[in-house]
RNA sequence: GGCGAGGUAGCUCAGUUGGUAAGAGCGACGGAUUCAUAACCCGUAGGUCGGCAGUUCGAAUCUGCCUCUCGCUACCA
């Protein structure tokens, strides 16, 4: 087994507070978290599982002008949302923190001074774009005029890129502006834009690039994709990165010129996953255990990450803590790709999405997470179309876990009264059979500590077929006729293995597993049963079977594609 | 434009460092069986690994060119 540490925080990305949670962000960073710390515990390790909702940054006022209410409201109500969906697919986080609180933003502007103080972080002023009837400076995305570049003239650039030409533009320089923010509030947007000089606080990342390189360096089990990627960076250069905006909503700048400057989102929200530790523990008592995490590199540190935060958590927030110099980074960055839909790329603001909200009022969690781990983007994008979605559920959830489960189960309990029979034949084939959930447990459990979380659902899958397989060489109906012994042996090793796959399922399908121990009268999992001796004796009674998986018909599926379609 | 990822059996995709890896799952076809959610189990199906050229004793796996798809290009997160 991949070495694993005895102690784990494990974080996953936070999701960004004005707008719901879709099938991408599970697939991408809180599916494969949750099953890791799920494994880890099983493993008998000690594992804190940190997120938080990020509720700061220009996009979130807008959202609030947009719905004539205030960027609290906003941030309530997606705060709510997540907090539902990630409980409703049994991502269970120890602590599920806040950006706009109190304790996170005394965390980060502590954590801003520090840097300042150690002379990592200059001030600059140039020149931006302001809106003399929103009295404010734009984000470059919320400006929108004429591209200037002479081979393009395209209207509709928006100040960062020119969508005609696909080049990046300097907001300042646009031909007719429009305030985008105005024309969100009615207003005509035009005529209002000038250029105005303004001061902002940058983080000199180029100093720590040699050591950003080292650390990468001494990474080499991290996916290829994220140190391609860093390296792809650190070539390039680290430039002095600004880390503060003119905004009215998120968390002051910590400084006496600072008024009216707030710290740049990508700025505070790595700091949350520090601050949200640092509440987690005082909440139970443990005020400075924190620092095991995040000083001490002794323990397990991780980040689950989707790829479009590659250069956050692998370049940017490693820089920052370098810069800070009180704290130690992280041993991984697990990043995953890109999920589309149906061959098409998921789109929040068009509502192109399969959202997690919706998706459980019509079923349950676990084909879904099963599903998201049997085609996780980990190496490349992937795709979820409703009908593959379909066909994993109902050819391999249904007709081989599920009706395993089942015909053991419901054996049991139609010839055997439901007492679990003794193992009195003790044959080569049930020999192999019990090798073999030696096998799968350890085998799974290789491929988890690598994050290969794919290839463990396959092989938790081959387990399932290869005990399909037994059940059928066996014959226990037709041994259950002539040769008792032989006919209960078979069941003894069929639920041994039902007890072993409520375990090495339970990263992927939680409820099921519970479901499952419950059928069979063991015990609710507690942690470490991973390597633990199985607890299934013959003489105990085993409850009914019931249908943990039930199939997906046509006319289950087919509403959700036409939704799509709308 | 620059950087990057891909184009492998009908479909979805695996393929560490070049040489019994041309593979899996599903679909399809045939067989066996009845404990089970008409489920399970067994067997079959042959795609010149996008195109061209090259390096090599030998390449899906290395190099160059071509073609197609896609992502990123950092101050929205």
């Amino acid at each position: 087994m991949a070495d694993l540490k005895d102690r784990y925080l494990v974080t996953a990305a936070l999701p960004y507070a004005n707008g719901r949670l879709h099938v991408g962000h599970i697939a991408g960073a809180y599916l494969p978290a949750d099953t890791f710390v799920r494994f880890l515990r099983l493993m008998g390790k000690e594992a804190h599982f940190i997120c938080g909702s990020d509720e700061n940054g220009a996009p979130i006022t807008f959202s609030a002008m947009k719905n004539n209410c205030s960027p609290q409201e906003v941030i309530d109500k997606f705060h709510n949302i997540f907090d539902q969906s990630f409980k409703g697919l049994g991502i269970n986080f120890s602590i599920y923190g806040r950006t706009h609180s109190d304790y996170h933003t005394k965390v980060s502007q502590d954590f801003f001074k520090t840097v300042h103080e150690q002379g990592h972080i200059q001030k600059h002023t140039t020149e931006q774009v302001y809106c003399s009837e929103c009295k404010m400076f734009l984000p470059d995305r919320y400006i929108e005029g004429t591209c200037y570049y002479h081979d393009c003239g395209k209207t509709g650039a928006r100040g960062d890129q020119c969508e005609s030409c696909g080049r990046t533009v300097d907001a300042t320089k646009l031909k007719d502006p429009v305030c985008m923010v105005c024309k969100m509030q009615g207003r005509p947007g035009t005529g209002c834009i000038e250029v105005k000089e303004t001061a902002h606080w940058y983080l000199r990342l180029d100093t720590f690039q040699e050591d950003l390189r080292k650390y990468i360096d001494t990474h080499p089990e991290w996916r290829e994709s994220v140190k391609r990627f860093s390296y792809g960076l650190l070539d390039q250069g680290l430039n002095e990165r600004a880390i503060t905006r003119d905004l009215s909503w998120g968390i002051p700048v910590p400084l006496e010129d600072g008024q009216d400057k707030v710290l740049y989102v990508w700025f505070d929200a790595p700091i949350g996953y520090i601050s949200f530790t640092r509440q987690y523990f005082e909440s139970i008592g443990k005020a400075d255990e924190w620092k095991e995490f995040w000083c001490n590199e002794e323990n397990g540190l991780l980040h689950f990450i989707g790829k479009d935060n590659t250069v956050f958590h692998a370049v940017m927030f490693p820089g920052m803590l370098l810069a800070h110099g009180g704290y130690r980074l992280a041993g991984n960055v697990v990043a995953n790709e890109f999920l589309n839909l149906e061959g098409n790329k998921i789109s929040t603001s068009r509502d192109y999405a399969v959202w997690v909200d919706e998706y459980l009022e019509h079923f349950s969690p676990d084909p879904l997470r099963y599903y998201l781990s049997a085609i996780a983007p980990e190496a490349s994008d992937s795709d979820f179309s409703w009908k593959d979605f379909q066909q994993h559920n109902n050819g391999e959830l249904a007709d081989n876990l599920g009706n395993f489960i089942q015909r053991n189960v419901a054996f049991c309990n139609k010839y055997f009264d439901g007492i679990i029979p003794e193992r009195k034949n003790k044959t080569e084939a049930g020999d192999k059979m019990l090798q073999e959930i030696e096998d799968a447990r350890k085998e799974i459990g290789e491929l988890l500590s690598e994050f290969k979380f794919k290839f463990a659902l396959e092989r938790m899958m081959r387990f399932s077929q290869r005990a399909n397989q037994f059940f059928a060489e066996e014959t226990p109906w037709q041994s259950r006729k002539t040769d008792m012994d032989a006919c209960g042996s078979t069941i003894h090793i069929g639920l041994l293995v039902l007890e072993a796959m409520s375990i090495v399922m339970e990263p992927f399908l939680p409820f099921s597993s519970a479901k499952l121990r419950a059928m069979l009268n063991v015990a609710p999992l507690k942690g470490g049963e991973w390597n633990q001796p199985l607890t299934i004796k013959a003489g105990e009674k085993v409850g009914t079977a019931e249908v943990l998986f039930p199939k997906f018909d046509d006319d289950l599926i087919q509403p959700r594609i036409d939704d799509l379609n709308k």
